[in-house]
DNA sequence: GCAAAAGTGTTCCATCTACACCCATGA
DNA sequence: TCATGGGTGTAGATGGAACACTTTTGC
């Protein structure tokens, strides 16, 4: 019997939501059998997709069979700034997504998976910088949902929680009022209520 | 690479959750080449468990490793009612579960799982006879949740959610006023926010 | 001074919580 | 008639949703 690793990554780029595609297949490969399928989810994420902050986000989202094979899939959360423009090329919009690609339950269940997490986990950390803006983490937020938010209920909700510390530096893009830069207390995954 | 599949069988017995144990062990079976890891969850219920209702719920757990090993788990959900005399030796309340057994991990995951479930699912359909009253129901939550419930919400919120059918029926059991009988209108899993 | 994005409060409604008494029956 | 479990309603608190204008900056 083979054992098959498959890995989906997913990031926010240019407020899209984006998977990582190669000929139109997920990155997979055969776990090996001095290998666990932890250290293998590992390897192919440096293999592969060659942007793994240190603070990516990685868990294993279910394991599928085929005759003769089991399919053991992980998911990734890539913050976008970390991708090597090189590699842009690979990444697709999930709206794009071939209706008859063979990976495509795999795809979909991990963006159901990613869509539960961040409402009930601070997981999104893994898809920003270490500083960011209300605004962008509001758009993060708009993106993986797939619907837009209020703002002043997003900014009250999310500070409410105390996950972030305002840094008080500032940042300033184009001509507009300077934006307060925030950054998260804790960049490890745990539960917080947010929708 | 040996593949290992394991059961954690949980049922409510007597106000208590219980789970199924052999010698202190999850069953567990090796998947052979040509089966699936689903067939062989299916494979070892009918085989250990003796008590697979037709509408049992099994749903896989997580796929964990140990060097050479892949362990894929599953669980599944068994009325007590269903439950063959002869094998109730074998059932265990959890809050005696020995604190260095093997698959304590793996049990802790699924009573996790379970509370998960019972909160934003009908599943606990799967723990009852298809009739009940409103008061075994109430009972079924309380263990698993693990905490008391007020008589006048749960009943509230579980009727207003739109699941149960009255049967017209009633249950009198001894000295009291008897109890009206209900039933799922569904008997299959789906979303329902319950708590 | 104007275009652009940031920041800020209040009202309304729905839902959750807490809580105590009467009802129908069997013995 | 009494013991047992079944059934019912309300008031207060809490949290989510809707909604519009002022502020700060670059040009």
């Amino acid at each position: 019997m083979t054992i098959l690793l498959k890995l989906t990554a997913l990031s926010v780029i240019e407020k899209k939501l984006k998977i990582f595609l190669k000929a139109g297949n997920l990155p997979s490969m055969a776990i090996r059998d001095h290998d666990s399928p932890d250290k293998a989810a590992k390897d192919i994420s440096r293999k592969y997709i060659k942007a793994v902050a240190k603070d990516s986000y990685l868990e294993q989202l279910y394991t599928f069979s085929s005759p003769g094979k089991i399919i053991v899939t992980y998911y990734i959360l890539v913050p976008s700034f970390s991708i090597n423009p090189s590699q842009m090329r690979y990444w697709f919009s999930i709206e794009r997504l071939n209706k008859n690609n063979k990976d495509r339950q795999i795809i979909k269940y991990a963006i159901q998976r990613l869509r539960w997490k961040v409402e009930y986990t601070n997981v999104v950390y893994s898809l920003l910088p270490k500083k960011f803006t209300l605004s962008e983490l509001q758009e993060i937020y708009e993106v993986i949902l797939g619907r837009s938010l209020d703002k002043r209920n997003f900014r009250k909700k999310i500070l409410s929680l105390g996950i972030l510390k305002d840094t008080g530096e500032k940042k300033t893009k184009g001509p507009a009022r300077p934006a307060e830069i925030y950054e998260f207390k804790m960049r490890k995954p745990c539960m917080v209520e947010v929708f």
